[in-house]
DNA sequence: CGTGCGGTTGATGTAAATCAACCCATGTGG
DNA sequence: CCACATGGGTTGATTTACATCAACCGCACG
């Protein structure tokens, strides 16, 4: 372990019980569900144990089994699962505010491999402290299921988008999910979106090739979809994004809770 | 209709609430849950309708939302989805004994559509009955969220299967899993298992061109994982199938559960 | 007895993979 | 401080898996 990533910033490593750290988690939550002042508070109040990962470390391993309850606070995070000859399949991409890792609590074996993108911050919670919540309030066990079941949604427009999608416009629905996403737990849409993906992560993420990935840049890029420097990836034009890839969000069950 | 379309077991037809109809859900969620004497008598006594629908009938389309909650009792159905260019993808493929839609009682709008592959039979259970029993059984909630769960994952290894496999391994790994999920509501292994999709289907099952499939289906004959008569299609070696997808069913949870 | 859907087959086209260099920035150790 | 290793990125030549196009077949059904 190098020294930084034991860095933990004050706030975080002295007070995690203070409010302000889980923020994110909890206006991710309420970007599709109802939750009153006092649920929410409740969440701000969990207990929890701050971590600074690497980019790469790993979280969790196909096969193993988690007692955590790890929440992405900032940086990203990705699920992927390998072939029997080698190759990779990046299945989900986390960003701040959302849960790694709910499945735990009622797997047993993971099935999947989980890892960091970039440095990022976790909030461990004790899984007690989330049953308790869970098992004291409906409200929050509701939006737990439905932060589950809009990631089982994106998983499904995923297999649309690999399975039935040319590359081109794979690659920009990508990016326009990756905006839109964002986008929830952000007050104001910011000017620029950074990718912070490599294009062999990129081709792992869109079941492609890094070459591939690398030439349909290069034509997004000429499109005006996208704008690089150096290593640099950002958006460009999203509505020429959306154009392309015939991006419609309403899979991501923005403020769809029902009754 | 055609009469033995309408044929219904005198169980289902007569006594729609009587014990024995729902026996196959209740197997199903047993399979990776522990269900007590009790809960398991509390889910056959659900109250429900019976529905025989027919090959191609839909059962909620995107955009719409249900208020029901339909279980899977014979047959089978699948959801899909469109891209914009008209090319479609089946993204779930249910089987007896599968709930069919549990996530609309949490969210508002369906992403997907839902549809019969077979001549099916659903149970019809009002959501007031399933909200009433989970609310005040937690064991039996927590195998339904388990179900969800195992949902999720089967539509990861989907997304490592289409991006990831090529033609040949992709099919046969489809065909392995249909065998063992199958498995998983019987008490004994078939000697014949029935594969009831047309290679169109199969095409948008597995992102690619009915044609491809045809032509990938008799390689798969004539390295003996699969036997054909006519339009039957049937699984024959399962040995040979699963060394070709170098198929592992860990990602179906089998009797998974954690305490 | 047509009609149509599902399946079959061959010829051809093409998107994407593969192979193989090479470049450049960054970081690292001698 | 330079030499070198390394990881991403870039590029062109070539191959290939799969798509596309266009027939045609044959059983089932109405």
């Amino acid at each position: 372990m190098r020294p930084d990533r034991l860095a933990l910033t004050p706030d975080l490593a002295n007070a995690p019980s203070a409010s302000g750290g889980l923020d994110i988690f909890v206006r991710k939550l309420l970007s599709h569900s109802a939750l009153g002042p006092d649920d929410q508070q409740a969440l701000r109040l969990l207990p929890y144990t701050a971590r600074r990962l690497d980019a790469g470390d790993y979280i969790l391993r196909e096969g193993e089994h988690a007692d955590i309850c790890p929440l992405l606070l900032s940086g990203f995070a990705y699920r992927h699962k390998f072939a029997a000859d080698g190759g990779r399949q990046i299945v989900a991409l986390k960003m701040p505010g959302d849960a790694l890792d709910l499945q735990s609590l009622f797997l047993r074996v993971a099935d999947h491999n989980l890892q960091t993108l970039t440095v990022a911050d976790l909030a461990i919670v004790p899984i007690r402290a989330l049953e308790e919540l869970v098992r004291t309030r409906t409200t929050i066990a509701r939006a737990l299921l439905v932060d589950i079941l809009i990631e089982a949604s994106i998983g499904r427009e995923w297999l649309l988008n690999i399975g039935r999608r040319n590359a081109l416009s794979r690659l920009a629905h990508f990016l326009c999910e990756l905006v839109y996403r964002l986008h929830v737990t952000m007050a104001e849409p910011p000017d620029r979106v950074d990718v912070p993906v490599t294009q062999e992560q990129l081709a792992d993420l869109l079941g492609l090739t890094p070459v591939h990935i690398n030439r349909t840049l290069r034509s997004l890029e000429s499109a005006g979809g996208i704008v690089r420097q150096g290593r640099r990836l950002a958006i460009g034009d999203l509505d020429v994004l959306r154009g392309i890839a015939s991006y419609s969000d309403i899979y991501l069950h923005r403020g769809q809770q029902t009754g």
